[in-house]
DNA sequence: AAGTGGTCTAGACCACCAT
DNA sequence: TGGTGGTCTAGACCACTTA
């Protein structure tokens, strides 16, 4: 190294392209391009790393398989952006009978601050009893009122998040997450149990207490596997349904 | 082509790793190598399809992303096998509350032809009426029954499969298919929702009747996306969930 | 026309496994 | 030691977008 490159030959161990890959990240993690933007060209990443084209296609190859970024052919590579489609396509599971999917249309019932009780400070990876922000939203499809959820931050990095911010918004919560605070959620993990349903959510959902409703409880996370996000959803599968796929691809 | 190999460059359309893809899950699906089996070394594809060593790496880097190959440095290219560890990984979400994953110990509860129902037809893709076989399992944990299922099979398909044959098996239920019937499962979709257990599975999960208990339904699909089983399950979520991971490479 | 990603090739070398 | 997959390179050409 006598110029003023810095190769990724020069860190790390391990394959080249897995290093590349992790430089990739650390900049995404970084800001240094933002969400919808376009990072720099294979060509010029080739030159930054100090590592063939080939090397970098292979690394970006990784990224767009776990979607964190998006390939244009003839337009460029782009950091992977929250959008309605994307959501209803990678985190939202409740079709209905038909198996059609339809975008649920939320409504705020709570926006409070209060202190993370043990199971939620567990899932978030915080201190129990920290501060986090805690809010319910009524979903509704086609207007039928098919899911309540219970969503807890971590208040510290939700940092000035107001009851206004979070009704007003055009897009969904994780779009909210991404253009507000930076953070891009890319990957979930959510434990299902049929649960009876308890009188203070019944009402919500239409439903005799004690009818049987689907408990979703999902952690999202961000870059490095940091958890940013614990909601707990109940959702009335009456006339809907979870659905799950395995391996689609091909 | 002036000798007498078969050149994927002549068939077909789309990118050559394409159709070297198509070729490679054609001889898959006919048998040409079985489950456990090396498949040729890439340079012998290679020369086989006519097409550089590249372009056959690209062809199983798909195969294998899909699950359907598996590579081994240093041994070769496999056809994936269903294995006790495929199956906890792939096809079974069921943990318990400490988030670990146990193998089931299956006991038959009833294995009987029939014919089938519109619902089981629809998911079959068979004709209303049709000969189907009809399984009944109930699956414990620790010695806890946490799940029955119902598995219906196209009885043409599954010629001559009988009760003993299904209750004296060493490995899962996929590897039966895959060993007597040359099925190889590479894909699910599942259906879940809550539903007030009936009374005459409440027993079985020593649950109260009315209890609430998750649904799960599920098509297995071989290849070509064509359905090999419709089992319908349902869980007692007491002491377990069903985890589902999105996106975890990397 | 220029720039981007997409495909395909050919060859080198490495890591690993069997013998 | 020879064969396998794994990595990395360099270059050619194609398809698509933008200006």
């Amino acid at each position: 190294m006598t110029d003023g490159t810095i190769s990724a030959a020069d860190i790390g161990h391990g394959p080249l392209y897995k290093r590349v890959k992790s430089l990739l990240t650390q900049s995404l993690a970084d800001g240094e391009w933002k969400p919808n933007e376009a990072i720099p060209s294979e060509s010029r990443l080739a030159e930054r790393f100090d590592v063939s084209i080939g090397t970098v296609r292979k690394a970006i190859d990784e990224l767009t398989a776990e979607r964190i970024l998006v390939r244009q052919q003839g337009r460029g590579t782009f950091v992977a952006a929250h959008t309605q489609n994307r959501f209803l396509y990678h985190f939202y599971h409740v079709v209905d009978e038909d198996g059609i999917k339809r975008f649920p249309t939320p409504e705020l019932l709570q926006f409070r601050r209060t202190r993370a009780e043990p199971h939620v400070a567990t899932r978030l990876g915080i201190e129990k009893g920290a501060r986090v922000i805690h809010v319910r939203n009524l979903l509704r499809i086609e207007g039928a009122p098919v899911e309540v959820n219970d969503i807890y931050l971590d208040a510290e990095v939700f940092e000035g998040l107001d009851r206004d911010t979070f009704s007003n918004r055009p897009g969904t919560i994780y779009q909210l997450y991404q253009e507000r605070f930076r953070l891009n959620i890319i990957r979930t993990m959510e434990q299902l149990r049929a649960v009876a349903i308890g009188e203070a959510e019944a009402p919500l959902l239409q439903l005799e207490q004690n009818a049987p409703v689907l408990q979703v409880a999902r952690v999202a996370y961000t870059y490095h596997s940091q958890p940013v996000e614990y909601r707990c959803s109940l959702v009335n599968t009456t006339h809907h349904v979870y659905q799950s796929d395995q391996e689609v691809r091909g």
